[in-house]
DNA sequence: ATGAAAGTCGAACGAACGTTCGATTAAGGT
DNA sequence: ACCTTAATCGAACGTTCGTTCGACTTTCAT
């Protein structure tokens, strides 16, 4: 029960991976499992060994994501106390993991809405964290600066619209590595909320409840009543208990 | 063969409309052509009286909201001289399209790759030539103001990226106005890329010859050679040469 | 060697899809 | 009144889809 569930867990990610690419080039809906079969060299029912739904696998690609994404942000920004080298630091790790995974990026990205109920809430509990540990970040700049008028909420979906749109124009052979890239975008950043460019420039009252910052504490999802698919003849319910499968519990935001 | 006409073009518009809206809530490929039909009231073999499949649907409603953009950023250039002003101006209108006719906004953004072949060109010509009016005015920002070192490309692929991110979040009741959001935007993006924050900062010497401007003479698209649908009984062949069917032939860029 | 478990697959099922067909009704010019 | 054309629709066709089923093969601890 040891070795065949590693090797079960390799062929999954394999798979995923495969996946990944294919919802990519095609988008989630247009892309059939019979397409992810051909990509994998799997053969269509052996699919359904490894997920038990089409589902499922955008739900996998997506969680895996963001968990990786929400890791390696946290792990970096404990070791980093000033707040422009710290949000700089959030810029570039999410910037270099988009670039780096560009078939990833784009599922998270693009297929944000492709999920439904149970496993659509679980990928958003994890992405509103991830949100609010960069709102923490440009929160910790607008005290620390000064910049009473800065509307954060607003501050922040630019900075993740200037990042996430990149999956729409980006090309390697043309467009600069994400060292540069992050210096690019923090730069307009830095320099955008900063700054005061005409009349009332990044400001706006308006700060309202809009986002519900609910303090630093993490937001970890709650236990799941099973994958809400009734565990199938398989032996996965919600990937059966493999690491990619696992909700996964980490420290809370260090700010 | 006038009022027959205007009529065949007030419910295909109206058809449009709905249709945006179904594609908004839904996404193009999982809206159905009977979800449409009941959205409008129309019989599902009656919606083929007036488009002859749904590609064109999506072309349709792309096409038409890429022109009246255009068209309303070109009027409006061709009054202002000052290359800020100007700027903000485009900012503005481009806002202000997109929070009044949200449904549009998203499927203009979000099946950017929907279409294939020829529709799909067809919808990026004018997109590019979009692209290009915005790119000539932050190339003329860069030399009144002496940005030598300032990646043109990027710097507008980041300022579309805030604008076109806006349909992932924005929400009327808690969100400024397109007035407010174009101070906003406009006030990060003028700061941005006129301050040095850091080193670097805004710059990339790979300014190369990423984006092809070819001069600012107009892209228009040139003459098509029918829908590549062979002209079905229907009437329609781009769209029965009404008003919203005809490519539309504009002045050449003012700047 | 043997048997249970893990892994794999061809073939099929039922539903949903875009589109078409033939026929019917409504309008409008003469 | 008549006839052409515009406008509309119910019913179906052919295809593709996600998923399932039952059977087959491989793996491996005993």
């Amino acid at each position: 029960m040891n070795r065949k569930s590693a090797k079960f867990d390799r062929k999954l990610e394999e798979i995923l991976r495969e996946a990944a690419a294919v919802f990519r080039s095609l988008g989630y809906h247009q892309a059939s499992m019979r397409d992810i079969a051909h990509a994998t060299g799997v053969s269509l029912a052996g699919l359904y060994y490894y997920s038990p739904s089409k589902k499922h696998l955008l739900y996998l690609i997506q969680r895996h994501a963001f968990e990786e994404l929400l890791a390696s942000a946290r792990a970096a920004l404990d070791l980093i106390v000033d707040p422009v080298e710290r949000l700089r630091t959030f810029v570039r790790l999410h910037l270099q993991f988009f670039l780096e995974h560009p078939n990833e990026m784009k599922v998270l990205t693009h297929e944000e809405e492709s999920l439904e109920d149970d496993l659509r809430r679980e990928v958003n509990a994890i992405k509103k964290v991830y949100y609010q540990l960069c709102y923490h970040q440009v929160e910790a700049l607008k005290q620390a600066r000064n910049l009473a008028g800065l509307n954060t909420r607003l501050a922040v979906l630019s900075l993740f619209g200037m990042m996430n749109w990149i999956y729409t124009w980006y090309n390697p052979k043309v467009d600069p590595d994400s060292v540069a890239m992050t210096q690019l975008m923090t730069g307009i950043f830095l320099n955008g909320i900063t700054g005061a460019w005409g009349r009332g420039a990044v400001e706006r009252a308006t700060a309202g409840p809009a986002v519900r910052v609910s303090g630093p504490g993490n937001g970890e999802q709650r236990s799941r009543r099973g994958n809400g698919a009734g565990t199938p003849a398989n032996g996965h319910s919600v990937g059966r208990g493999s690491p990619l499968s696992r909700p996964g519990r980490r420290a809370p935001i260090t700010s």
